[in-house]
Formats: structure tokens, C-alpha cells, sequence
DNA sequence: AAATGCATAAATGTTGACATTTCATTGAAA
DNA sequence: TTTCAATGAAATGTCAACATTTATGCATTT
């Protein structure tokens, strides 16, 4: 099974407690610690972390801005269950907003910042080599489209995708051993979107990354059941 | 000035107390009876509902999830400022979102919706006759653009556009003037919209929502000064 | 006059207790 | 045996007080 620090997330132990408890909540909900569809009960966690129930609820909030749980009121809050069905329509709605963000990332992104963007693929590249690894790692696959995203400089945007749509994909690929990005065309793919932004070409970089995300959509759908 | 009862949330009391707060908050913001950029005092608000600050604070943990309201930890919660730039890309976003929406609706839609669908902008059609009107009224412009939404019954794309997006743009519609959809085009955009949809022709629809939402921002980039 | 530092006031963060609703259990009735 | 109602326990919603940090204002100094 995978490793915690594998996670990206770096708990940062931010200033506030239930700053604190939102990320520590977070990365246990993405992790699997806490099973899907589990009922979150605030008495019992507040016991457990030993802190009050208020920045325990706030934390609660916020993780439902992150459509990481759903709360119904009076009955509490419970961690959402990744069915078929909404791991596809995540990826419908990462299509739309990715493709878009890239095509601006081509307009706006510097050339520094296409720097970075080779040496990320660069790694990627190196890693897999190394390891003789089938599959691009997690974790740097993420950068990589997490610096794409900001490269747009749509902060829209960027906070519908890192906020509420990669941390339930990350939670999905984290749970399941299946859905890691397969090596053989992502980094090929990955190197064609980066072109695309280094030629200033919205309209190829668009395309290009609407095809990785669809491509990625179908190997998911061919290997999920039905759930 | 705009009316209250204008506003398209039905402020329906809610069970909770804190509920109801993010209610009443998120229409006072969308009015600008709470300006932009204001400091959102616990203490003083606190007072003036006459309720603790425990829900209050959720309520706001909720407005943040809301993009409504920023919060700076040990500094409190300020109003959202729309800049141009923020509106301009609120619509970029849009853009990306419903066209995909209204792809996906021109699939999953159900007759009995696109029924729905005809009846609202044939009461848009009917009410500027009537009010010799320049302008689709907002509220139908929303009811369309949400029966939209919902027909891609795409949950994800659901909430980012009706949680996150649509707040802001009502907002900016209704404390600017110019900004409110002008009627020579919309009307027939919307037509064609629905035409699409009811040839079952995603492509098509896709096109033509890009282009609504297109123009809808071309209007507003022009009219807008720097801000 | 401007800048620095201290003391006070006020605001946010956190806690524990109270209120109300929901859930589980038990017992009675059909 | 099954269903329903009542009772008690537990959970969520709410409140008021405490703790800690930030902001304000005044005095002092350069």
C-alpha cells in the first residue's frame, strides 16, 4: 500500500487549530485513513485530537467546500464515496477547466515558468528510467498539472481544480491501485503540452490537453466496474 | 436601484441558525448591501443578528467556500473585491464550464426539460414585448442558464458554476448597471441554445453556449473601464 | 514633525456547558 | 412475530466566557 508521505500536502502546521485540523482531516479523507462514506462524529473526533468541537466544525465546513464530505444538518457530516459515476464527471469537469486553463497558460505562462515545466517532465522522465516504472509518479504528475494550472493565472480557475476537483482525485488514485497515470503516452503527452505552450499555441495546447484528460477518462471507465 | 425581492435565493428558513446566516449574508453581499471589501467584524455582526458567534463563524467558513468572502487567519474575513480582472475571468471560467454543461445537457436532458427549457425563454420573449425591454431579465436569464446547468446532470460542474461562480456574476450584474444581458443577441442565443440541445447535437450546443458566453464577456470587457 | 515603544482596547481563536433534536432500545399491543 | 410508542442516551446546534493575538492611541524620543 502506498506511504503518507507520499502525499503532497505538506501539513504545514498552519496557525490556527482548525487550520490545522482541515489539512490533517484532508490528507486522512484522501488517504483512505478515514473510509469513504464514513460518519464523522464530532464528539468522537474531538476526543481523538483532543481539541474543542468549534474549530473541529469549522474544519467540517470547510472540507465541504472541498466536496470532500457531505453534511446533512442535523445528522452530520459523512466523507463522500467515490462511485463510477462522479469519478467521470470529475474528469468531465477537469476536461473543461484544464483544457481552458492551458490554453491560457499559453498566452500568459514565462518562459521561466516553461522552465520549470521541462524540468518536471524532465524528472518525470529520469524517475521512470531509474525505477523501470510503468507509471509516471503521483506526485509529480500532480506538479506538473498544478503548475500548468497557476501558469493560466486564472485564480478561478485555479481554485475550482487544486481546491475541489484534485483533492477527490488524488483521494481517487490514492484508493485505487488501478488508476495511476500509465507511463506509456502520459509523458509523451505531457511533453506535447508543453510545446504547444512553448510555441504560444492556446488552440494545440488545448486540444492536446483535452485529449490526456479523455485519455485518461477511458482507461478509468474501461477498468472501473460498475460501483 | 435594483429591488431585494429581485433576487433569485429564496432566503427559505433553513433548520440551523447557521444556515440561515449564509443565507442572509450571501444575498447581502450579492446586493452590495454589505459593500466590497468591507471587514466582516464577528463581534458587531454578532449583535446586529442578535446570534453567537459560533454559527456566525461557520457561516462565514461557508461564505469563503463560496469565493463570496476572503478570510486572512487572525485578521478576520473581508467582502470580495470584483476587479475587472476577477470578472473577466469569473467568465473565462463560465465559458469553460457551461459550454461543456450544456454538451453534456444536449445528451442527458430529458423532452419533458426541454419543454421547461422553451417555456422560459418564451416568457423571456413575452415579458420585453411587454416591458418594451431592452435587457432579459436577469432572473429568467438565470432560471435558463441553471435549467442548463442541471440538464448536463453533471453534479461537478453542478456546484462549481451554481455554488461558486454564479454568486459572483450576480453580484457584479447587480450592482453594475451596464453589465445586466442586453437582449438584441441573448434572446436568440438562447434559441439557438435550445435548438441545439433539442437536436441532440452536443457540438453544436457547445459552440453555441461558447459563443454566448463569449459575447457576454466582450460586452462587459468593453464596457468596463480599468478598475 | 516623524518614528519608536508601551499600555490599553478590541478582535479573533478556543473552550466547555447548555439546548434541542435525532437515534437506539425497550416494552407493550396487535 | 411484527409494529408501534415511549424512554433514555447520544449527537448536533447554540451560547457565553476565557485566551491569545492584533490593532489603537498616547507618550516619549530623535
Amino acid at each position: 500500500m502506498n506511504d503518507f508521505a507520499t502525499l503532497s500536502s505538506v501539513t504545514h502546521s498552519s496557525s490556527t487549530l482548525s487550520a490545522e485540523l482541515t489539512n490533517t482531516l484532508r490528507d486522512a479523507i484522501i488517504t483512505g485513513e478515514i473510509a469513504q462514506g464514513t460518519k464523522l462524529s464530532e464528539t468522537k473526533m474531538a476526543k481523538e485530537f483532543d481539541v474543542s468541537r468549534g474549530p473541529l466544525r469549522e474544519a467540517l465546513r470547510r472540507l465541504e467546500g472541498m466536496n470532500l464530505i457531505m453534511h446533512i444538518p442535523q445528522q452530520g457530516a459523512r466523507v463522500v464515496t467515490l462511485s463510477r459515476e462522479l469519478i467521470l464527471q470529475l474528469y468531465d469537469t477537469r476536461e473543461a477547466l484544464e483544457s481552458k486553463a492551458v490554453a491560457l497558460a499559453a498566452v500568459k505562462m514565462t518562459s521561466q515558468e516553461i522552465d520549470e515545466l521541462h524540468r518536471e517532465i524532465d524528472a518525470q522522465s529520469k524517475q521512470m528510467r531509474e525505477n523501470s516504472g510503468a507509471f509516471v509518479p503521483a506526485e509529480s504528475d500532480y506538479r506538473f498539472h498544478e503548475m500548468v494550472v497557476r501558469g493560466s493565472k486564472n485564480k478561478v480557475i485555479e481554485r475550482a481544480l487544486i481546491h475541489e476537483i484534485y483533492n477527490l482525485i488524488k483521494m481517487f488514485r490514492y484508493q485505487n491501485e488501478f488508476a495511476n497515470t500509465s507511463s506509456t503516452n502520459s509523458l509523451v503527452e505531457h511533453r506535447q503540452i508543453v510545446y504547444a505552450i512553448e510555441q504560444r499555441d492556446p488552440i494545440l495546447a488545448e486540444v492536446t490537453m483535452k485529449r490526456h484528460i479523455v485519455h485518461a477518462r477511458e482507461r478509468i471507465e474501461r477498468r472501473m466496474s460498475s460501483n
